[in-house]
Formats: structure tokens, sequence, C-alpha cells
DNA sequence: TAGAACTTTCAAAAATAATTGAAAGTTTAT
DNA sequence: ATAAACTTTCAATTATTTTTGAAAGTTCTA
């Protein structure tokens, strides 16, 4: 199997990935196959190899920027602009967790704060229920939150992966 | 507030939130009205609800007990069926994610596994970049599984919870 | 300051995903 | 066996999301 069919595969396929947790296909595309590839691209050499628009390209490109996913790169004696991908994949996978954090879950607990500081009225027994289930699900988020502290610690402290290894 | 304005308030954000995780709206909104009632309720009751079609709610009703996330019960002297959630937040969570991993994270672990066993020629290096980013896919796939194990035990183990608070 | 090289924007079109609703299927009671 | 009560299916419709592409905007060069 050529490179060049191998890395295509891969783009096809995060790009599917990427779709089914809520990513633009092309988005997900433009990542893999600055990921997969050795050096910095230009929007058109994206625009060629995945064949999408160059508007496509441009505004995919920004997000992916944004979620520091990709950083801008200059070449000496060229006037376009080239592209690279974060290429430490626990970073990487770091950004888009923090990402989704920001965008997903903060909407949420919103919404339970409010909820569950309003006063409401009801049938005693189902208010309770209903608070109840506020808090729990508040709980929940939390926990969440420290799960992805610890993978943090994970990631990087040896101690710590070993505490973990011997206790689990 | 009268807790049916908070329950269907609840509904509503539980729909756009699930929606932005890829989770169709109207199987997050009977997610969200189950959970948020005390006692099981009909197709019907649903359909009354959050205004859906009949299809609409069997449809994604069954999606919800595939997911373990619903159970059907009966009332004693009714023909109807009656649906009710499961109440535990944690175990609901966990059944999410293990959703999730089977149908998401599955198809890229044989992605990589495929990628990296196939003999890929091209220029040396990179072919080993390439190389090196599907191995380290995979350890981070790996890694997101050892976190959800983590995860569990710190959902009922004491002494786990303390450990942790300690090294963090 | 003109014009070439490049980037950005966004309304319209296309692609995809979710929903409807009525007909077909099933089960239960008499 | 029939009919009523209920559930399931799925082709067609509707809603939502993504993509296109051409025009407008920007920056650089001479």
């Amino acid at each position: 199997m050529k490179l060049q069919e191998a890395k295509m595969e891969f783009v096809q396929s995060w790009g599917s990935i990427g779709s089914s947790w809520g990513i633009p296909r092309s988005m997900a595309q433009i990542h893999a196959l600055l990921l997969a590839s050795n050096e910095a691209l230009s929007t058109e050499d994206v625009m060629d190899s995945i064949k999408i628009s160059r508007g496509n390209v441009n505004i995919n490109m920004r997000e992916l920027i944004n979620w520091n996913l990709v950083a801008k790169q200059n070449k000496l004696g060229e006037r376009k602009e080239f592209f690279s991908a974060n290429h430490d994949i626990m970073a990487m996978a770091q950004n888009i967790v923090q990402e989704r954090k920001k965008r997903e879950l903060q909407p949420v607990l919103d919404l339970l704060e409010k909820l569950k500081s309003d006063k409401i009225q009801g049938n005693k027994e189902e208010v309770e229920h209903f608070q109840t289930l506020m808090t729990e699900l508040e709980d929940f988020i939390k926990q969440l939150d420290q799960l992805s502290e610890i993978w943090l610690k994970l990631k990087d402290n040896f101690f710590f992966k070993k505490i973990i290894k011997t206790v689990s």
C-alpha cells in the first residue's frame, strides 16, 4: 500500500469519526490531513487533497486554529499562508476536551444552577424528585471535571501512574 | 416557577445539549422527560408532553432501551406499555460512555490496527512520521479506555478516592 | 496608486439527519 | 373469529447542517 493511499484512507475515516462526534466532516478531514503530513500545507494543497472548496477550507481552518489544533506558518519567500497541526497527540486531545467542555458542559451547568436556585412550586414529592435530579446531574458533571484533572496527571506524572496501577 | 415549567425547560435544554453531542434532539428530550418524571409514562404521555409524533417516540424509545437508559414497565390492569428512566445518574453516564465507546472508538481502533499492520511504501521519513502518528493515536485511545476504568473505581471506591485526593 | 496575489465572507445550494403519519402488524379480550 | 387496543414500520416530508463559489476585502510589490 502506497503512503498516499494510507493517508487518504486515514483522512476519510477520521472525517466520518469526527462527523459522528458532532464535528464537521471537513474540519476533521483537514485536521487529519495536517496530522498525517510531514510539512505545513497551503489552502490550495488542502483543497486539492481532499477536494473541498476554498471557503470550506478557510472556515474550518479558522475553527481548527481557534481550538489550538492548528497553527499558521510562514515559509521563507512565500506569500501564501501555510498550516500545520500540533503534532503532540496528548496536547491535541487535551484541547479537544477543553473546547467541548467550554462549549457544551458550561451551558448544562448554567441551566442546573438556574433550576436549582429557583423556588419551584408543586407537589412536594415531585418537586423533591426533580431537585434531587438536578443535584445529581451537577455532581456528575463535577466528576467529569475531576476526571479530566486526573487525566492531566496521568498523562505526565510517572509517580501518579504507578499509584493508580497499584490500586487498580 | 411551577414544577411543570421547570421540567419543560429542562427537557428543552437537555434536547439541545444532546443535539450538540450528536444525539437526536427527540431522543434526548424523551430521556430528560422520563428522568424528570416521578412515574413511568406511556407513549401518549410523551407525545403530548413534548409534541412529537408517535413514530418518533417509538423509534427513539427503542434506542433509549438499547442504550439501557430506559426500561419498559407494565402497570396493573393497563394494556399500554409504560416507560421509565434508569434514575441512577452515574449508571446512566456509564451506559452512555459504554455505548459511544462501542460505536465510535472501536472503528478508530480497527482503522489504526489495519493501517499499522499494512506494509506502507514511500519516502522513509514520511512513512515513519505516519506510522508514529498511528501508534500515538492508538496509545491515546488506550489511555481513554484506562481512564474510564479509573472512573469506575472513582465512582464507588472510597479508598481510591482518598488516594487520588492525596496525590492530586 | 494600480494591480496581482492571496484571504475572507456569506447567501444560496446541496447533503444529511430527524420527524411525521398513516398503513401494516401484533396482541388481547370476548 | 372478530374487533378493539395498542405498537411498529418506513416512504415521504421537513428541518438542520454543511459546503460551495463568486464577490468583496486585504496585503504586498513595484
